[in-house]
DNA sequence: AAAGATATGTCAACATGACTGACATAAAAT
DNA sequence: ATTTTATGTCAGTCATGTTGACATATCTTT
């Protein structure tokens, strides 16, 4: 008696509707059973506070031009891709390799992509003919500041809420996030814009 | 004359060797590069700025954790589940979705992985007995400990270097960040700890 | 008590974005 | 002239996410 009767009245509450209530509905069932006096392990530690805010944060800030991408059937690959050319023109494709943390044949398939379909010019390097310099088309500028626009809005408010020493402090905090090793490169990195230095 | 000479001697700068020695050496040569004098487009916007440092932050901040996870055989999923398990112990499983954001199947595979290898135990609800109060075991509780230290230690030196306000300032500014309807209950589930009212 | 809704689970097929390994070409460096 | 470097590409695999369909046990409602 329980076999025939279902793909009715479940379908609704199937997949995406768990996902979609998820962020509304069912965050508030969990919030109201965590309402509810707990008995040992309040491990009330800041240090774990943070580890989870750093989750839900970045899920959040990511899910902003998720949504965009989608437009253009394009996924985060793509838009690390676009971010990185768009904020740092001229890069080349062993430096965005780099940065990236990936290895040339991911990077490949999307950047394929995004040239054949013009979001992304390669200009052979005068120094070195061997490089690809990479550089946005208009187009691809266009797509980038509609990608980076939610996300600077979002900072821009989080840092506005948190209070004027804010921008310093969230600064430091998540340079000193990063590998030590790495800190003085991307300092470097996200302080200057371009990767000039040679151009086509 | 290309074409046999080949893979002895490339092969040692193929795949990982791209990868491992991206996170140093070729992020100086990024580094170096980027010193070379810009022309243009120098967007200085502190918020580009801070957009680039959440990726690289948080990139590091997880890469921690993936080490250990390659010896067990997990993922990232894995990881996560481990660790709203861990800090919210008796969670339902479709308050685990809620939070994670996925689908029930996506959940089904690694929850199913914990439980069978013993990182996970499933109490039955006592108020509810279609509930699936999820624990973690001795053993998941070891790992967990495992996982989290690393970023711990990370975050906790992150926020000393930032200086004294830098715990509340990120703190506040990572809230800030979630998407608003989320935010209060975020604040909730992070205060507390574990996610009790009823047990079995 | 019967009917409906809910919490959980499971099979199957598919997409995306990583990875490894192998091989190629053009250009620079030795 | 030889070797190394920067880039590209084919092919296969894996992890993790998604839909869609269906099942079962257990509330809840009528």
């Amino acid at each position: 008696m329980t076999d025939i009767k279902l793909a009715e009245k479940q379908v609704f509450v199937q997949n995406s509707a768990l996902r979609d209530a998820a962020k509304t509905a069912l965050m508030e069932a969990v919030a109201s059973k965590m309402a509810a006096p707990n008995k040992k392990e309040a491990q009330h530690d800041p240090l774990n506070e943070v580890i989870e805010l750093l989750f839900f944060a970045y899920r959040d800030f990511t899910s902003d031009p998720d949504a965009i991408l989608a437009d253009y059937d394009f996924g985060r690959a793509h838009h690390r891709v676009i971010h990185f050319v768009g904020r740092h023109p001229g890069i080349t494709v062993a430096q965005l390799l780099a940065i990236l943390g990936i290895t040339k044949q991911s990077l490949a398939r999307v950047l394929k992509q995004l040239v054949e379909e013009e979001y992304v010019i390669q200009k052979t390097g005068t120094r070195d003919r061997r490089q690809r310099l990479l550089h946005l088309s208009n187009k691809g500028e266009q797509l980038e500041r509609r990608l980076s626009e939610p996300q600077r809005k979002r900072v821009s408010k989080a840092l506005n809420q948190a209070g004027p020493e804010a921008i310093d402090t969230f600064r430091k905090t998540l340079l000193a996030l990063i590998n030590q090793e790495d800190q003085a490169t991307v300092e470097k990195l996200t302080g200057k814009g371009s990767t000039k230095g040679e151009t086509s």
